[in-house]
RNA sequence: GCGUCUAUAGCUCAGUUGGUUAGAGCGCUACCUUGACAUGGUAGAGGUCCCCUGUUCGAAUCAGGGUAGACGCACCA
């Protein structure tokens, strides 16, 4: 084996192994295990919250395969329609042409060799990342099988009414020229202005002012509207208004939606292009005037001047006109919020279009139920309230999008325009008896990709046929995903699947974190501060660094700017540290906090650790490969040693469990990382040195403590596996053949059982006694430490104060004793013995002493023992407080006052000690 | 406006139902190339647990009120 751990030298063909050797299959036997992955975006590469996410699904999934469970991470993609839409012609774009250049025939034709060629990106990614899905399984949202599922729901929902069409306000964005759902719209403050107008009174006796921020709508105002109480106003009610530039007659209504104290109390109603004017047009039976055309320019219903000229020129215009006419006020600089697409950034537009919606109030009922019943589990349980939130405010769903690329609605119509649905269009013509006469024409409109999605944790199993896997895999296990995406997707899924299947979708959400950069901001393309799990696990250099992150900047001094920063972050580039370590990383770091920063730090981190876990492995072969390590008989004695390192791996193993169970992966990953390295390494290798390299040891010991070596190793490999698949599985190949366990030729470590507790391994005692030994051994090296002894000079020590349990241990633990702390003789001193000056540690109640003859500064031992002493007065002092405060004793329970008195007194004999020892020294 | 979350060592973070000497990693200091590992070892320094008030024998932890920050939903033209 390399002195160091290189990853790169192990992991692909490692991975090809198992995934050649069809491993990631579900067994077939045992409990079901299920878990969806949220199928990424085809057009998508991976990003480090996809390797967040994957990393934790991963080893649940390879855990729950260990374990024995009918385990199944379901794998695929999503078609994206919008993103997948954009790729698709900015390539074309580029070439000069349009979309409407080649035809939706064409386009769509376009987008799936796109999506053949480079749709595999990220799958490819998820197999750097070590991720085990059931790669056989793997579908796309818009394969033929879920695009049936997809129209059995939309007829099944149309058939019960829940799906309707019907001509209403949308949010339009004008760039994609669709229509898109509430929450594809961000709403964000921008600085804008407040124009105040005066609209006159028909009649010439007066007039009013109304202040808006988008004064191009009055094209289309079709009312003015105050507070019914509002005293100022009072008389104008049912008046009318001569509405400037286009000369119309509109009334004036009141409603008390409108707030008298803002503005001016009265509010231009324009019931096109305004989700509240809207309603109260509703309210009113107001005329809806549109004044807009498909992107958002003034249309041919308005007058003359304005027509064709983009929603912001006219606004310009109007204004000036306005101005030039006398009838506007004034103009105040104003904050409001302006609502932009998610995708392109335009602002969106309300706009009066015919779409589909779902009815979402029936279904979320029982969505809604499905949480407060602890069916289904938020994992951190508060998510349950943003869900709630929600859902009890909940709008029908507008499903349909004006592109090409996605689902077709399932909907045609005759020459007359009346719709018809249905899974064909043969099916059309002979449920409504349309003869070959009749020209139909399907919907030109796809549906939401999210409607899709929102099939997944049936459609995946083959819904609508009933198949074994329905059965088996719904509701699937754990569902891991960001919040981010709770009501786009997490919703959704409770609401389709509890109706269609009646079952639940999945029996825990773990909400993950957002992964933020190392000052908490959000990764974004634009900051440039965009990382890449490949870029982790493989490194990469800082030219290739700052090339990629100011790739298609479109702004040069933001390149210029991200370039700078890339170059004082990372001078060297990023280093390769492989996929293991980083998985590692992503499990430390998945606390509960809603944000976690990534810290490279800890990457290295864990690098280091893989790098200790390899030499550790070195160090055990060494002493184990052509030795006999008892796999085959013969008789074993077990050192203290050994039996501790057991006990202790039992501990951490039950702790591992646990935290699984409760998702708490960083406790996971820290448990193992302290035991392997605090525990393992740092103790127990070192214990096996004065068994192994001593020639007064019996073969027979060797034997048992070569077995605990290459034992523990082989099961700490398994716990780690879930975590580090490939070091883990490439180190085990080695450790297997010597270990007890019989497995076949070039079977994988990930398909072997996880490691089970030992109740007979299980030992408090010789937990105890380890303890024991390692404070001895510390209390030695504390005094050459603060003393200034060589590790290496040989030490004589005198015991005082030793009890029957401390001699059964010293006698126990003798060889340990003297290898790591170096000494040469061990002598209990008598009742009432003299003692020489000596340096002193506490082991317990026992004293240990080296004498200081020739070896000691007396001011320096001085100086520690003030310092110990210190340190426990003052805890006996509080602990004293404690004590002679009569409600602290009459009212604490027994436990923790017996614990103070305890501690007390072990404090007050130890003070003691070191006093006594304080003056003998002084009195040199 | 409604709701959620966060504040602990220089940095990134743990801290389970109130009882610890408040922990870890990284960084820092000193010493050490000892036959697994310098991507290492040994020892060590470092904290007003954001502030105030309260509950309690006892508060980082519970309650109330602040301060600072993050986010979600709704929204005033």
């Amino acid at each position: 084996m390399d002195k160091t751990f290189e990853p790169q030298s192990i992991e692909q063909q490692c991975y090809k192994a198992w995934e050649d050797a069809g491993l990631f299959k579900a067994s077939g036997s045992g409990d079901p295990y299920c878990i969806l992955l949220p199928p990424p975006n085809v057009t998508g590469s991976l990003h480090m919250g996809h390797g967040f996410q994957q990393t934790i699904m991963d080893a649940l999934t390879r855990y729950h395969r260990m374990k024995g469970d009918n385990t199944l991470w379901q794998v695929g993609t999503d078609h994206a329609g919008i993103a997948t839409q954009m790729v698709v012609e900015r390539q074309l774009n580029a070439e000069g042409k349009t979309r409407h250049d080649l035809g939706r025939e064409d386009f769509i034709k376009k987008v799936w060799e796109w999506k053949e060629h480079s749709g595999g990106t990220i799958t490819g990614q998820m197999r750097r990342l070590g991720t085990s899905p059931d790669w056989s399984r793997e579908v796309f949202t818009m394969d033929e099988d879920l695009s049936k599922a997809v129209t059995e729901v939309f007829v099944k929902l149309h058939e019960e009414g829940l799906i309707y069409r019907g001509k209403r306000l949308v949010n339009w964005d004008p760039v994609l020229h669709t229509a898109v759902s509430d929450l594809e719209v961000l709403n964000e403050e921008e600085d804008g202005h407040m124009w105040h107008m005066r609209y006159p009174l028909a009649d010439g006796s007066g007039e009013l002012v109304v202040a808006t921020t988008r004064p191009e709508t009055m094209l289309g105002d079709t009312a003015v509207a105050v507070h019914p109480d509002d005293e100022r106003y009072q008389s104008l009610i049912g008046k009318e208004i001569k509405l400037p530039i286009t000369g119309r007659l509109i009334p004036i209504i009141a409603d008390d939606y409108v707030e008298q104290d803002f503005g001016t109390g009265c509010v231009k109603i324009t019931p096109a292009h305004d989700f509240n004017d809207y309603d109260m047009g509703k309210r009113h039976n107001l005329p809806m005037i549109n004044i807009l055309t498909d992107d958002a320019k003034i249309n041919d219903d308005a007058p003359e001047a304005y027509r064709g000229l983009d929603r912001f020129d006219a606004r310009k215009q109007i204004v000036a006109d306005l101005d030039a006419q006398g009838v506007l006020m004034k103009i105040e600089p104003h904050k409001l919020k302006v609502p932009r697409g998610d995708r392109t950034g335009a602002v969106i537009e309300p706009y009066l279009t015919d779409q589909w919606y779902v009815a979402v109030e029936s279904l979320a009922k029982p969505a809604i139920e499905a949480v407060e019943s602890g069916e289904i589990r938020f994992v951190p349980e508060n998510w349950n309230k943003t869900y709630y939130q929600w859902m009890h405010n909940i709008q029908d769903w507008c499903i349909s999008r004006q592109l090409w690329w996605g689902h077709r609605i399932p909907a045609w119509y005759d020459e007359n325009g009346s719709v018809y649905v249905g899974r064909t269009e043969e099916e059309v013509r002979d449920k409504h008896g349309l003869g070959s006469d009749v020209t139909l024409s399907q919907d030109d409109d796809v549906l939401d990709t999210w409607f899709s999605s929102a099939l997944w944790p049936f459609a995946t199993m083959g819904w609508p046929e009933e198949t074994p896997d329905l059965e088996t895999f719904v509701p699937s296990s754990v569902l891991v995903t960001g919040f981010d995406i709770i009501f786009f997707w997490v919703a959704r899924m409770i609401m389709m699947t509890k109706k269609f299947t009646g079952k639940i979708p999945f029996k825990d959400i773990y909400i993950t974190g957002l992964i933020r950069d190392e000052n908490g901001d959000k990764m974004s393309k634009s900051k440039g501060n965009v990382l890449d799990p490949i870029d982790l696990i493989d490194g990469i250099d800082i030219e290739s660094l700052v090339t990629k992150r100011t790739a298609g900047m479109m702004q040069p001094q933001l390149a210029e700017k991200i370039a700078k920063r890339t170059r004082k972050q990372f001078p060297e580039g990023i280093q390769a540290y492989g996929t293991d370590a980083l998985r590692f990383t992503f499990a430390a770091m998945a606390s509960t906090s809603r944000d976690i920063n990534f810290d490279m730090a800890r990457v290295e981190g864990y690098r280091n650790f893989c790098n200790k876990i390899w030499n550790a492995s070195r160090f055990v072969l060494m002493n184990t490969e052509e030795h006999d390590t008892g796999r085959d008989g013969g008789e074993m004695v077990l050192s203290l040693a050994d039996r501790w390192i057991w006990a202790k791996f039992q501990q951490t193993l039950v702790e591992f469990e646990k935290a699984l169970e409760d998702y708490r992966f960083d406790i996971a990953a820290q448990t193992v990382y302290e035991f392997t390295w605090n525990q393992f390494c740092d103790w127990y290798l070192e214990l096996t040195k004065p068994v192994l390299n001593n020639d007064a040891s019996t073969e027979a010991e060797k034997r048992g403590t070569r077995h605990t070596l290459i034992n523990v190793l082989e099961s700490l490999l398994r716990l780690l596996h879930p975590l580090m698949p490939f070091i883990t599985d490439t180190i085990w190949q080695r450790v297997v053949p010597l270990s007890a366990l019989k497995v076949e030729e070039g079977a994988s470590i990930m398909v072997q059982t996880f490691p089970e507790v030992d109740a007979a391994k299980q030992d408090d005692n010789v937990l105890a006694d380890i303890e024991w030994v390692k404070k001895f051994i510390v209390g030695i090296r504390n005094i050459r430490g603060e003393m200034d002894i060589s590790p290496n000079k040989p030490l004589n020590a005198l015991l005082k104060n030793v009890s029957d349990e401390d001699a059964r241990r010293l006698d126990a633990a003798k060889a340990f004793l003297d290898k790591l702390s170096k000494l040469e003789t061990v002598t209990i001193l008598k009742d009432g013995e003299q003692a020489p000056a000596s340096a002193t540690a506490l082991v317990g109640e026992m004293e240990i002493l080296i004498p200081m003859a020739g070896l000691i500064d007396k001011d320096a031992e001085l100086a520690r023992i003030t310092k110990a002493m210190e340190k426990i007065d003052k805890d006996v002092s509080r602990t004293r407080g404690k004590l002679s405060n009569d409600k602290f004793v009459s009212n604490a329970p027994e436990a923790v006052i017996e614990k103070e008195r305890a501690k007390l007194e072990e404090g007050e004999k130890a003070l003691a000690k070191l006093k006594e020892q304080f003056e003998t020294i002084q009195a040199l």
